[in-house]
RNA sequence: GGCGCCAUAGCCAAGUGGCUAAGGCAGGAGCCUGCAAAGCUCUGAUCCCCGGUUCGAAUCCGGGUGGCGCCUCCA
């Protein structure tokens, strides 16, 4: 496996931890609103990392946290008046259906801010102890001077960089960022530690959370990948690592991965620029299942301009696997064969390239295709080309539906006995050559948004 | 202002020193079909511009131009 280290900026080959084991972390959301389409591509990225490392034959431990403690959780208790935990678990759930809309599996590990409180407390207080951390009030800075190798990691924070951070005169140094943010009043959200009421920086979390969940008992703050959107390059993970390395003495991550961003007409996704797309919406509109084919067709690290021609482009490149799939219905897969899989995993194993992979799917699709026009009884070969099937697959989180209800969706039983009847009427006039009715009626179908198309084994259809 | 990423056919997108520059969508021609659809076959670019290194560059170096991002919450 070969990996883009964002930190070293090369692509790297993977060695992780223990042998035939991965531990991996990708920063998930701040429950206070719904999921938008980059959080979808961050966390399709990252199953994607994860079923390529299980299908080349490691144990993957996968953990996704959610940031259910924030100023903006805040924001919205107060704007609706509902509780916190009212808040979090409502985004928490939706967050989680709609990632499961996408075919994204759930994480191994699902920890909650709020539940690791006491993580969190630790890795402050040792790192007071050691003195890279300061009390201000009843607020706790990290110290980035005291970190000898701050920036090490994104090598993005000269003086000229840091002079834009808002000056903050209680802070030893411009990057120094909170650890810990003392109750200001009684409506803030306050939870109880040695240092005073308050709450945790966001920073804190990931690596207090990686040390209690994730890392191994003999590198107890490290794991071998760190992902997350670009965005949180600098200085989110920045601060993570500098974080660990003084209160463990530990590089948090062996490799840091970082997924490009979804655009739109070329601009960053995002609440501040108010050109956020939701997930939720996508779906009323798309197939979870297309919408993830399409996010997941761009190399990870590249940014992904959404529109909706690339979209139907992507849709109709999965279509052509579903209808592959079509002429192998109801037959039992074998053994995927060795160069199709061997193709893939090469492709997908190469920092996941995935235009490259998708190119050896079109291709084998292209060649079963023209196999079973030559010869539609070739047995073996079906077995093996629906093998293939379930192999990309599992492989990619596409193409696991059933064929033909893949291009039935949303039909609903009383218009499929419609459209049946229909295709018999037009049967029999085709029977008796009546080919102006046949036709009628097959424009009939189009006019209800259901194009036919008549095979050896009958008519068939499909929802345009 | 500082730092960084990107620029390949109408569109999306691999390739990063050397055979004919992958693949998909759209378009065109054909096979198949009663006609279609689907499927298959054939069909398109010398790689933003200029200069350099090299026997040889889309691929390396320098300089431009254009787009975007991070430095403030952000996937």
């Amino acid at each position: 496996m070969k990996i883009f280290d964002s930190s070293k900026k090369r692509v790297c080959d993977f060695k992780p931890l223990k042998e035939k084991r991965v531990t991996i972390y990708a920063c998930g959301p701040t429950v206070y609103d719904d999921a938008h389409l980059g959080h979808a591509r961050s966390s399709i990225v990252f199953d994607l990392l994860r079923r390529v490392l299980m299908a080349l034959g490691y144990e993957v431990t996968f953990m996704k946290n959610f940031t259910d403690i924030d100023d903006k959780i805040i924001k919205k208790m107060r704007q609706s008046g509902k509780s916190l935990e009212e808040i979090t678990s409502h985004y928490i759930r939706r967050y989680l259906e709609d990632m499961d809309a996408l075919g994204v599996l759930r994480a191994d590990i699902e920890p909650k801010a709020t539940e690791s409180l006491e993580a969190m407390i630790d890795m402050i207080e040792s790192l007071l102890k050691k003195g890279c951390a300061y009390k201000i009030d009843g607020d706790i800075y990290f110290d980035t001077s005291k970190d000898g190798r701050y920036c090490s990691l994104s090598q993005r924070c000269d003086e000229e960089s840091l002079s834009r951070i808002e000056p903050n005169p209680k802070k030893r140094n411009p990057a120094d960022f909170a650890l810990w943010k003392g109750c200001k009043d009684e409506k803030d959200v306050c939870f109880d530690s040695p240092f005073g009421p308050g709450r945790p920086g966001w920073h804190i979390e990931c690596s207090a959370m990686i040390k209690k969940h994730l890392a191994y008992p003999d590198t107890p703050c490290q794991i071998d990948i760190h992902g997350g959107g670009a965005d949180l390059f600098f200085p989110h993970h920045e601060n993570e690592a500098a974080q660990t390395r003084c209160a463990c003495g530990q590089e948090l991550a062996c490799y840091w991965m970082h997924n490009g961003f979804v655009t739109i007409s070329g601009e960053k996704m995002s609440k501040s620029l108010g050109n956020s797309f939701f997930v939720k919406d996508a779906l009323k509109v798309y197939d979870g299942e297309i919408l993830r084919f399409y996010l997941l067709s761009t190399h990870y690290r590249q940014n992904l301009n959404f529109n909706e021609e690339d979209l139907l482009s992507s849709k109709k490149r999965l279509d052509k696997i579903y209808r592959l799939k079509k002429r192998l219905y109801g037959v039992k897969p074998s053994q995927v064969q060795k160069e199709f899989k061997e193709a893939l995993l090469e492709a997908l194993g190469n920092d996941l390239n995935i235009s490259k992979a998708l190119s050896v799917v079109d291709e084998f699709v292209k060649e079963a295709n023209e196999r079973l026009d030559k010869n539609p009884k070739e047995k073996e070969f079906k077995k093996e080309a629906m093998a293939n099937i379930e192999y990309l697959g599992s492989l990619l989180g596409i193409g696991q539906k059933d064929a033909y209800e893949y291009f039935q969706m949303g039909i609903d039983d009383e218009t499929k006995k419609r459209i049946e009847a229909l295709i018999n009427e037009r049967k029999e006039a085709k029977k008796s050559k009546d080919f102006n009715k046949a036709d009628a009626i097959r424009e009939e179908l189009r006019q209800m948004g259901i194009a036919i198309m008549d095979t050896p084994q009958g008519t068939v259809w499909e929802k345009i």
